[in-house]
DNA sequence: CTGTTAGCGCTTTCAC
DNA sequence: GTGAAAGCGCTAACAG
């Protein structure tokens, strides 16, 4: 594989000639550049990255901080800043958590980034007070999609316009007793999104008339099958409930899993609806509030390259969500 | 940030001894090294990655070559290699295709990999004759999972034992007119899922029995939308059809709208089964061939590491699939 | 066991 | 508009 040197001498020209040249800087000759360029594609050049990073101080890698690939947030999100990213001519580097058994995760070692990314993207996770300040330390733009403190970059979904989209929803068709399926709440900072949907549904709930009390809310974790097992405990906790608003699709799933075993009818014994669009629901038929996961993907991605260039941006991009209707949803029944 | 001489100084040795000391090689007294370990945990110190590289000519990084970030089989595979990589230290580069409208990809360009990787994970991707010599002239170990071409190492599930296990369970259900919804296998090369999955097809079809004519054959192109589209091509063509083995879940939902929209009842009418897994499959009643994704992910990163290692590894890792009989399968319904 | 000394392949002043 | 030369922060012989 040839270096520049080799560029250098079958274009006639040093080495400090060819870098500017190939990275269009000006005060090159236009005929100069053009016999660079062509010398360097003739040897197949391409320069190494380590060498420009090492003197430049700059990498061209975003890292993407994530704690899972596949749930459907995340994915679509990953989808959306990589194809941005790389449009961009920036590499992604991807770094997951590890998780346990019960997916609980380790902690945040920012070290292997040091001197490592140019910026990075934090993609659905709550940071630690701790984490959040050593990441800021690393000395480079942060930017978070979906969870992120306040003051911070941020992109995400109106989290009180979501849950209380759903809550209408039901009281529109007349539900009184309505459940809720959402993320662990408890020792969260405010600004988690567990948190705000949680108060959203509170608040919505109240300016509805709909009843609230502890045996309605039943948390979990993200997981299909978490969401599962928090619908068992709500059935047998109270028989009369006629709505379940969960705070994703894919808990959803757990849930409605759980009723069709349990000889549930939805619609007509319980609705059910929930937040996120994943494709599939249209299928089954999920009614839901949908966010553009792919698109907070690349608004993130926009952010972080605007800020790695010096530009002014604003701190929060807000997305809306928007209710699609489908079968899972209904009038609440008639009681006997 | 500080760098390795500041180490070398507060323990009052050479940065040779630091490096040395650093990365747990040999010829270093245990005092000395101790002495130096604790300088660099109170300097905070990390090596600036792009030094080591430019020096050792290793990167520590995988690049993991995919053309979609959220389809099941690549977005399980990303996660169990990304997982199984950064137990061992190395960091991933996400390096996805250009796509078009419709689903096109753009040539892959490894001159952006030169140097910059230690070894490629190719996942869930045919590439052209061209792409694969032009990824042999990296240098570098490469490893494909899913599609990958005879004589690499490779990691993906016996193709033909999936579909022949879709094919008998419906054979064994009675059904003598079943049609096929795959990938495109025109131009295809041989070894590619596609073609393999046709073949397999025709082949288990023969052996059972099973009527084989053109409009029985409908290709899509592993999404949800084209696999619907894919079914109503066949509807139109022939009403006598009583089964569908579709190549994916997510190929085989888009199949399901399409007979709800129609009407068609499942299994009573029709029965579909398809090939992969995918978790909400158990919510649908999805009768499928299920492969372990995740699994193969590590076996390739396993694969990867073995070979930057040095060691001899088999060519190829055959993982064998396994039938998950649901609700989308039934009896071949009793003419009128 | 440890230090000295060349690089690794670029970029970036600073002259000319 | 172009070149010479000094790094960027590490690692790898080679001595000792």
């Amino acid at each position: 594989m040839p270096g520049i040197r080799a560029v250098a001498q079958r274009a006639e020209v040093s080495t400090a000639t060819v870098s500017r040249a190939m990275r269009g800087l000006p005060n090159v000759a236009p005929e100069t550049r053009e016999r660079v360029i062509r010398a360097a594609r003739e040897l197949g050049y391409w320069p190494t990255p380590a060498a420009s990073s090492l003197a430049t101080g700059r990498t061209r890698t975003i890292a993407l901080l994530t704690p899972w690939v596949r749930r459907w947030f995340n994915s679509h999100v990953i989808d959306g800043a990589e194809r941005e990213l790389r449009a961009h001519n920036f590499d992604v580097l991807l770094h997951t958590f590890n998780l346990d058994a019960e997916e609980k995760r380790s902690e945040l070692d920012t070290k292997s980034l040091q001197r490592r990314v140019d910026a990075v993207l934090v993609v659905g996770i709550v940071l630690s007070a701790k984490e959040l300040s050593e990441l800021g330390r690393l000395g480079v733009p942060v930017v978070f999609i979906g969870p992120g403190p306040p003051g911070a970059y941020r992109v995400f979904v109106d989290d009180e316009a979501a849950i209380g989209a759903a809550v209408n929803h039901l009281a529109d068709l007349g539900h009184r007793v309505v459940a809720h399926v959402g993320g662990r709440s408890e020792n969260r900072p405010q600004w988690s999104p567990p948190v705000r949907r949680r108060q959203g549904f509170i608040r919505a709930a109240q300016e509805r008339g709909i009843e609230l009390g502890e045996e309605l809310f039943s948390q979990a974790n993200f997981s299909t099958s978490s969401g599962r097992r928090a619908a068992a405990e709500l059935l047998a906790g109270r028989g009369d409930i006629t709505g379940i608003v969960v705070d994703s699709d894919e808990m959803a799933f757990g849930v409605l899993t759980e009723l069709f075993e349990a000889g549930v009818r939805v619609p007509q014994d319980i609705s059910v609806i929930s937040i996120d669009g994943v494709e599939v629901g249209e299928l089954v038929g999920l009614t839901t509030v949908a966010q553009d996961a792919f698109s907070q993907g690349v608004a993130g991605a926009r952010t972080v390259l605007a800020l790695i260039a010096g530009k002014r941006v604003e701190h929060d991009a807000v997305f809306a969500p928007r209710l699609i209707v489908r079968r899972t949803t209904g009038p609440v029944p008639v009681r006997a």
